[in-house]
RNA sequence: GCCCAAGUGGCGGAAUAGGUAGACGCACAGGACUUAAAAUCCUGCGGGUGUUAAAACCCGUGCCGGUUCAAGUCCGGCCUUGGGCACCA
């Protein structure tokens, strides 16, 4: 049998029937979506394969249920890589994705895939990217899109904006020099206003539980208290804690060399010249190095300024330090470095004085870190009235004199930031802003959308980090909406994170012209039944997702907040040497060369069989082959097809139900490799069988189609049945699931010593007499007394003994 | 440092609700068919004691302890390996 052939003449057979074509109306509709690919040059790679198909087997056992399933697939083409390609390669960028995308799409016709090709699209059609940039606009318009300077990274050999991937360990990744900060006009989306929105919105969704807390953890709360601190002779500022209780002993104030605060209070500083060095220094590290060049916590003091502790009148040194960030809480900490590990650490390098509180709570002498003292019920000394309450105690003793005295808040923070959605590139979506002189920054006419990437022949950055697209002059020049001067448009485009925070929405109604995706559409389908993707995508990707419904759900534009149900993330597939494949180790298997060698089917059924669905798992040609070695079996088994007989023999019966009823569900919850082993099972007892029936063999081959859709269909066909595709998913029948006599173990003091065939629910006295009747059980119970003896139906009997006195 | 996940034969991995650990597959070994090879089929396959062969027995799910008639599974404490976050007050 060639596979080649039998592989193409399925796939058209789908194509031209349209199989997989969802519709918009009906019962039971179901969403399977599966993160759509950056298609890259090096097209397709086995990973991708192995979520496809799960979530393909899924799709087409569903359909053959009667759902109607909604199997979509897409393509998220705007990004650096395309980019660099393009300017390497002399060619624009959407030319080289129109390239990828062929033969990814290649390679997903050639695995058989149902997706619902009618449905297609790429991030980067302006009939996307319209309502992308439409989106864009509400944001605008409802206040939550902001221009604000923030430091960026540059690289000034390359003098280039560079986004934080590229940047890793504090160097440039093209060039090797060492990344500096640099402060950039950038457009930001108000996201820290929906951290607990999107905290609690997370009790609407069914994500698993590591996805769950990836979110959690990446929103960051916590709840603390925000004091006003005094300065002496003038002015205060604020600090946040989330330690109140240890506010006695506080030895010192530290605030961050990047705020806003510093700036204010330097007229006051006496040293000036050494605080001013200092901030210089920190502008010169990046983010990421300045936790290994900081081991010993720089700063320094600012000498002519003190602060007043506001619970005791103590007067205070006040420092600055770059452990302490200026884009959290308030920019300025409370140092109590008797209880905090940080803290302490300064204080030692700064040789400043420590005062303890917690009784045994000490950083020094204990092996206490931060916070632990909470959960030991420690008691507060040296803190005058508090002196002697619990931690818990404290908190709320100290927080409400604080609030009494309208010093302090109770508040909450997260490390959550606003995101920053410009980048300096040109392969993104233009943002569909305008800068006017007399107008200030004016949205673009909705309906002048979209506003289109000019089509032009250079695309490298420019000297001085504005987008490439700053220097395309009749592109930038324009009017303003507003006034109708002379005006100049916003050059950065949007991120990759963009497109993609919205996609499923489109699968839903991809062709609409008036709408992102009608109200009609969105309420069919409802939430993302099933969402699958990497797990690199799970905190980020998911929480831009989370958000960008939300607000959309807030101005009444999407019916639910939350529009994904489930979240699942794949294992990925490690090279044979189990290590992550990559082109330098040499262990990368391309997808096409085993499909052009064993078909498929064979690599589709391997994949679903090479373990746990959500664990990483290595490659194996030798395993591959036993799955080509099973497929072939199947085909065999042809032969064993007897047309006289029809039904399910009774040999045979039983463990078709039981097969049934174990890939029905495993095909639900995940359990791709069981599947498979379950669908061997039964396939090596058909083998061992004199001859088996036409429906015995149908449904060993609708069973297996899901996973392996070519062959079965073939082999489906040629029995002169109607498609698989085209028929019922097969029942099982529960009472023939269930055997009526088992054979179950006998344990004397837990050890197995015999096993005895009982029927099914046998009472329990038979099951008795018949354990104590075997020669090997009476031989440990011999001269023993029998204190008890524990029946547990249709599983073991356990007797237990003990010697006689 | 913090959070999460996982440690089972030579290998990938099975094991509903705590009930015969090692399903299924790979690799390997022996045999059948064949002039030969491939393919296919049969047998064996955690370690050990034992036996002509069996039977039978002992030890085994990273380590130490606990709960239970019974623990890969539950609890406490370690070790190791992956992954994520990383000066977040």
């Amino acid at each position: 049998m060639n596979f080649k052939n039998i592989e193409k003449k399925w796939q058209k057979f789908w194509e031209h029937n349209k199989t997989f074509t969802a519709k918009n109306e009906g019962e039971n509709p179901y969403y399977i979506l599966v993160e759509f690919p950056y298609p890259s040059g090096s097209g397709l790679h086995v990973g991708h394969v192995r979520s496809y198909t799960a979530n393909d087997a899924m799709a087409r056992m569903m359909r053959m249920q009667g759902y109607n399933v909604l199997f979509p697939m897409g393509w998220d083409a705007f990004g650096a890589p395309a980019e660099q390609y393009a300017i390497k390669n002399h060619i624009h960028p959407s030319d080289a994705v129109k390239e990828n995308i062929k033969t990814f799409k290649g390679q997903m016709q050639d695995l058989g895939y149902s997706f619902d090709w009618s449905r297609e699209f790429s991030t980067t059609d302006p009939e996307y990217y319209k309502w992308t940039q439409w989106q864009f606009l509400q944001f605008y318009k409802h206040g939550m899109a902001y221009k604000d300077t923030i430091p960026v990274n540059w690289c000034p050999q390359c003098k280039s904006v560079l986004s934080n991937e590229d940047a890793a360990g504090g160097v440039c990744e093209r060039c090797g020099t060492m990344v500096m900060q640099k402060e950039k006009s950038q457009w930001m989306l108000r996201m820290s206003d929906y951290a607990e929105s999107l905290l609690e919105g997370l009790d609407d969704t069914n994500f698993a539980e590591k996805v769950r807390l990836g979110q959690i953890n990446w929103i960051g709360k916590s709840t603390g208290v925000e004091v006003d601190v005094d300065i002496e002779g003038g002015g205060t500022f604020s600090i946040f804690t989330t330690c109140i209780e240890t506010i006695y002993g506080i030895t010192f104030f530290v605030i961050a060399p990047d705020g806003k605060l510093i700036e204010e209070l330097m007229p006051r500083v006496e040293n000036k010249e050494e605080v001013e060095a200092y901030i210089e220094e920190t502008k010169k590290k990046s983010n990421m190095d300045r936790t290994e060049l900081n081991k010993g916590k720089s700063g320094c003091i600012l000498k002519g300024l003190k602060a007043i502790n506001p619970i005791n009148g103590d007067s205070v040194p006040i420092f600055i330090g770059d452990f302490v960030l200026g884009n959290y809480g308030t920019g300025a900490v409370m140092a109590v470095p008797a209880h905090d590990a940080r803290d302490y650490e300064y204080a030692c390098t700064h040789n400043l004085k420590i005062v303890e509180v917690i009784e045994g709570g000490n950083i020094k002498e204990s092996a206490f870190e931060k916070h632990d003292y909470l959960g030991a019920g420690c008691k507060l000394i040296n803190s005058e009235e508090f002196t002697g309450l619990t931690v818990e105690e404290a908190k709320e003793k100290i927080t409400e004199k604080l609030e009494s005295k309208g010093i302090a808040r109770r508040v909450n923070n997260y490390k959550m930031r606003d995101w920053i959605f410009s980048r300096q590139r040109f392969w993104g979506e233009p943002i569909p802003m305008i800068n006017c002189p007399k107008c200030g920054w004016v949205p673009m006419d909705e309906k002048d959308l979209p506003l289109l990437l000019p089509d032009v022949a250079e695309y490298e950055p420019t000297d001085n980090g504005e987008s490439p697209l700053a220097k395309i002059e009749d592109w930038v020049n324009t009017t303003c909406p507003h006034c109708g001067g002379p005006a100049k448009r916003e050059t950065d485009t949007m991120p990759q994170w963009a497109g993609s925070s919205w996609y499923f929405l489109r699968y839903m109604d991809p062709h609409n012209t008036l709408e992102f995706a009608s109200q009609n559409a969105m309420n069919y389908w409802g939430k993302v039944d099933w969402y699958n993707g990497g797990m690199e995508h799970t905190a980020r990707h998911l929480l831009y997702a989370r958000f960008w419904v939300q607000f959309l759900y807030n101005i009444g534009l999407v019916p639910k907040s939350e529009m994904i149900w489930t979240r699942v993330s794949h294992g990925m597939v490690l090279g044979s040497n189990n290590e992550k494949m990559s082109k330098s180790k040499g262990n990368v298997i391309n997808p096409d060369d085993i499909v052009k060698e064993y078909g498929a089917d064979t690599l589709r059924v391997y994949e679903m069989f090479m373990g746990d669905y959500e664990t990483d798992a290595p490659w194996s040609t030798d395993s591959l082959r036993g799955c080509k070695r099973f497929i072939d079996k199947i085909i065999r088994l042809k032969e064993k097809v007897q047309d006289e007989k029809t039904g399910y023999s009774p040999s045979l019966e039983s463990l078709i139900h039981k097969s049934i009823k174990k890939v029905t569900n495993d095909l639900r919850t995940m359990g791709y490799n069981t599947a498979v082993s379950t669908l061997m099972i039964l396939a090596n007892a058909y083998d061992d069988a004199e001859s088996i029936t036409k429906e015995e063999y149908k449904t060993l081959l609708t069973l297996l189609n899901p996973i392996a859709p070519h062959i079965t269909e073939e082999l489906n066909e040629s029995l002169g049945f109607a498609p698989i595709c085209e028929s019922k998913w097969p029942e099982y029948d529960e009472s023939k699931t269930i055997d009526s006599e088992k054979n179950i173990a006998v344990q004397v003091n837990g050890k197995v010593r015999a096993t005895i065939l009982v029927s099914i629910n046998e009472q329990e006295d038979s099951v008795k007499e018949k354990a104590l009747s075997e020669e090997n059980v009476k031989k440990y119970i011999e001269g023993k007394e029998i204190i008890k003896m524990i029946v547990i139906p249709n599983k073991i009997v356990n007797i237990v003994v003990k010697e006689k006195n």
